[in-house]
Formats: structure tokens, sequence, C-alpha cells
DNA sequence: CGGAAATTTGAGATCACTCAATTGCGGTGG
DNA sequence: CCACCGCAATTGAGTGATCTCAAATTTCCG
């Protein structure tokens, strides 16, 4: 897949001989606990996730959105506990691996410390793009620039077909992650779809207006690197 | 200083040899441009600084703040152009390293790289929790988060004396960091003010209740982790 | 002593929120 | 096959937080 690197023979052994087994996650499972630190990290294989973190008063926020590729579970390595929770949005796969040997495979193999490196460095930016748009987009411009970027991401890693992604989030989801409420996120979800920019039928997304989903969100389409593959 | 870890003498001399000379950078100068990459890398030795980003419209967002200790620009090495831009609040001292060399840091001191993987998943954490600001709390709340959040830290690198703190930011910034209008920050910072949470007097923070403002703001102190120092 | 920038205040407009009720739909048991 | 349940989506109405506009006032600097 154009998405990522190719890896070297010696860099593929190295992450097999690190890993320590796949596992498959049902929708809406916790795949890490928001208050208890895991003992393991994961990349994600197949299907949706996302990171949150809850206020003591249950208001909730999606920080990011995970696909495949992401690596999941690094924060924790460096923080004391407290960081968020991942939960798996559609059935997921998952590779997972051992946390207590994370600085044994920087110092095997510097090229995947730099390149896990890499992805704490893109996802973080990934971030920073949620943050400007709650920080300062309206409800519209919210809701354009947040369907174009999954729909963006998940095209790159070939989950498109035929113009159709899966797209197992309900309006909660969607508000937790604007910064909105449950209401007013869905009103300005269907004002966008009467306008015809977008369908979303039986947990399938597909982009109508591109263009003008882009333009109104002002967010626009910037060439990817390819990424690293853990 | 007990806010980081003690540097081994080879390390020391490893990231001597990688540093291209320090610089000094005046209040309100630019750091790294928002739009074109920069052909470094810096490490903050003193003074305030912070990461934003600009809509095409001119709305900002302030994504972060910056205190000693902080590694600037690592996001730009895997990303391409685009990121973000930063500023000095205060004066600044910088520790530049040449952006090109990064790779061959890991290659030689995995230890280093570990570490610069540390400082970006760190990073990242500060972004998630002014996502959850942004996106969750309201203008009281915001403030209140803001205010302890940047002491904590400036606390943690010895930057406060007798309670006091300088503090190089003006309504505009703090309005950029929590999403809010100038004007509503302005009430807000007031309202606080008046209930003799804190004191602000040219340029100088000074915490009066603590208590107050962390339950207000739903943040809590956790104990730090020592960070690295590169 | 000016003049510009930052802060402060007031007033009205809006966007987004809350509350509450209704609709739509898939599953389930009779 | 149908009545019923529960959850998600939808809609309406009224409220409230935050925004914008505009004008003082104060502070900072030269």
């Amino acid at each position: 897949m154009e998405a990522f690197l190719p890896v070297a023979p010696q860099e593929l052994e190295a992450i097999a001989s690190f890993r320590a087994g796949s596992r498959r996650v049902a929708a809406g499972a916790t795949i890490v606990d928001e208050h208890r630190p895991s003992a393991e990290l994961f990349t994600l294989y197949a299907g949706w996730a996302f990171r949150y973190k809850t206020l003591s008063d249950g208001r909730r926020q999606i920080l990011s959105f995970l696909l495949p590729g992401d690596f999941i579970g690094l924060q924790d390595e460096f923080a004391d506990g407290h960081t968020h929770g991942v939960e798996a949005a559609s059935e997921v796969t998952l590779c997972a691996f051992p946390r207590g040997r994370l600085w044994e495979l920087f110092h095997a193999q510097p090229k995947l410390g730099y390149d896990i490196t890499w992805l704490a460095a893109r996802e973080e930016k990934l971030v920073d793009d949620n943050l400007v748009t709650t920080g300062r987009r309206n409800a519209a411009e919210r809701v354009a620039m947040l369907l174009m970027h999954l729909y963006r991401r998940a095209q790159r890693v070939g989950m498109v077909r035929d113009g159709w992604v899966e797209f197992p989030f309900n309006q909660q989801h969607l508000a937790d992650a604007l910064g909105l409420s449950l209401v007013h996120t869905n009103k300005t979800l269907r004002r966008l779809q009467s306008l015809g920019l977008y369908k979303l039928e039986a947990g399938w997304l597909r982009i109508l207006e591109p263009r003008a989903l882009e333009a109104l969100g002002d967010y626009f389409e910037r060439p990817m690197r390819p990424m690293p593959l853990i």
C-alpha cells in the first residue's frame, strides 16, 4: 500500500520478535482504560478506534481518531497513568507489544525508534488540528472539517470502496469530537446533508461535494508522506 | 534541578557535539515560521514561547505553551511543512540543532532518541489537555485551568520566585489559547480576579487560591516525572 | 507630553445549549 | 406476523453563554 513506507527485512524481523500477538476487539469495547495504564502497546491493523478523555462530571472529549497503521498507547509509556482512554468504534484488530520492551526496541533498532517518534509527531499534529477546530471553527465548519478529515484518512489506507467508507460513529461520537452538544451536532449535520454535501446511510459515508466541504472547513488536503509501519 | 533527569556524561557529549550553538530571541519574535519548515530544531533554555496555527481568515489558535526544557520543531521533521508557528512570548534563549542530523543522533545514541520520543509524547499530552479545555469547559473553567497549568509548569522549572512568575502574555494570547473572544476573556479574567483567586501585576502572576482554581477547572496536579534534558 | 496598544465596559445580536417531546428503526417475545 | 421495547435521530421552543461592535479608560513607550 502506497500510504506506508516499505519495511526492510531486518526491521520486519525485529518487529516480529517484539510483537506479542494479535487481538480482536468488538465494536464499542475499551482497548485502553482511561484510568489504568495498559501493559501493552498496540498497532491498529483494521477498523476504527478513538482516543478520549472524560472530566469528573462526565463531559467527554474525543481527542483523535485511530485508523489502521496508527500506534496506540505510546503516551502512557512516559506519563504517570491518567492519560486517555482508547475505544474501538468498529470491530478492530490489533497487534500487541509488551510495553516493557520498548526501550529494548529503541536500543536494538534505532530506525524503529525513529519511526515511532515519527508516528508520535504525526499524532500530535492530528490533535493540533482538532484543537484549532474546536477552538476557532463554528459548528458547520467543524462538521465539514471532521467529515473530510476522516474520509481522507480512510481513503489513504484503502478503506474507501466505490466512494463509500464504513462510518461506525453515532452523533454522540461526533459531538464529543467536535466540542458541540448532541442536539446542535444533529442540526448541523442535517443542514449539510440537506445541502447535498454528503450522504450517510446504514453506517456508510459518502462525500458528495468534497470541494464545498473543504472550503467550508478551511481545510485542504495536503500531500501526505508515507508513514512507517510498525 | 529536580524537574529533569540526570544526564550521563557520554550523552552530554553526544548532545554537545550535535548542537549548533545557542541563540537569543526577543519577545514577540518568530522562532519558527508557520509556513516554512525550519532548518533547525531547538531546545528552549530560558523564557516563554508558544506554538500556534492560523486559519486563512486570520483566526488564530495557540496550541501549547513552551517552557525551559521543551523541544521545538520536532513535528516538522516528519510533516510536509505547514505545521505550526512558534513565537517567543518573553525574551528567550534557545539551543539550536541542525535538523538534518536528527536521524544520526537516533542512530548514535538510541537513549537520546528515546528521550526525544518522551518529549514528543509529553507534548502531545499537553495538547490533549488543551483540547479537552476548549472542547468541554466553559469560560471560567478554561481560564482557571490555564492559569493553574502555566503556574504549575513554571513552578516546576524554577521560574517562580516568592510566589510570583513572569507572565508575558496579554489577553489576546489567553483568548487565542482558550478559544474565546478577547472581550469575553477579559470579562472572565476580571471576574476571577475580583474573586481574589489570582493577581496579575506588571507582567507577573501570583496564584492566591490554588485550590479554588483547581476545583473550578477540574484540574488537579499530578505527580510529574522528571523529564529528560536534551 | 503625546500616541499607540492593551484593557475595560456596555449593549445588543447570535450561536449553541438545555429541556422535552416525537419519530424512526431494529430486535424480541408472544 | 405483530405488538412492544429501547436506542438513536430528529424537531421545536426557550434560554443562556459567548460574540461582535463600539466606545471609554488605562498603561506603556518614546
